[in-house]
DNA sequence: ACTTGTTGCTTAACATGTTAAATGTAATTC
DNA sequence: GAATTACATTTAACATGTTAAGCAACAAGT
């Protein structure tokens, strides 16, 4: 084979990838600028990024036990101790030892943070379609449906 | 339009889109499960990924400013400064001031600094050639394509 | 019932992420 | 050329990431 096929032009000379064409180097960069967009409206209303997935996670799946919230946000259990003793402080969750098994905790959105999720909606809502008319919708179910393909390709 | 196209089925009645199909958790999903793979052999030598991050970039770029470092390793300044700190009390990284201008600090490996990376290289390429026959080396060069478009997109 | 192992969560310790402010240096402006 | 502004890096403070260890509650096997 010739010595500068396509994928020799993306490694070194010791085998690795060129930073910028590795998936962990161009998947924080892709979040990275995601996320900026995010930050602000985040940062206006007191609101880590964890914190409010937490909260998204739970408006859609309803009161859960701390390690299927932790899985669905993305999120380590030590990470989470954390975020939900400084959401609970805040009125914004409720959480409690589940009866039938005294280790789990069952974790719950107040009214006061559904009510919270309600009025941000409208402006992560806004953010999001200003992404997607940016990169366009189907590129981004592609893309989606591209990580969705490297989940299953990878946790089995 | 009927209450229900292939959009909304991905939207909950606040107009947030399912977490599971948002890019931030995506994102951040796909690049665990491939961090996952590389982990043991980071903790196997000391390193934490964003230490390896920033010695594979100097070993890619050559002696640079801590500005262009931190953002090809996509690293913010203060982090950046700490690892610094680290790196070079392992000896494996120098830094000095730039002559030209007083203000940047110039950085590079140390001879100890790249024949930690050799010794790396061989185990690192390794296992992404694992992950790419999982996912499939087209699949990955779409999907980094894809995400160099959204950077594209994004970044004007 | 007792032991053993496992599970779910918490704590602890250290590294990094994140923002704002501080510091020192260079470039601009007047 | 002194004052101002901009820039590169550092420091500080707090939140989270990450691993390991601890603890209490369940599960299984004997």
């Amino acid at each position: 084979m010739a010595p500068n096929t396509h994928s020799e032009t993306h490694k070194d000379g010791f085998g690795l990838a060129r930073t910028h064409r590795t998936l962990p180097i161009a998947l924080l960069r892709a979040r990275e600028v995601v996320m900026e967009r995010f930050r602000p409206m985040l940062a206006a209303n007191d609101v880590t990024e964890q914190q409010w997935r937490v909260m998204r996670v739970l408006e859609e799946a309803g009161e859960t036990d701390a390690s299927f919230l932790a899985n669905k946000a993305c999120i380590l259990a030590p990470s989470l101790t954390r975020i939900m003793r400084t959401l609970e402080a805040r009125g914004f969750l409720q959480a409690h030892r589940d009866e039938a098994d005294g280790r789990r905790m069952l974790v719950g959105l107040t009214e006061e943070g559904r009510s919270f999720i309600r009025e941000l909606a409208p402006q992560s809502a806004q953010i999001y379609a200003e992404i997607e008319a940016k990169i366009g919708d189907q590129n981004i179910e592609k893309l989606l449906d591209q990580i969705e393909h490297l989940l299953q390709a990878l946790e089995a």
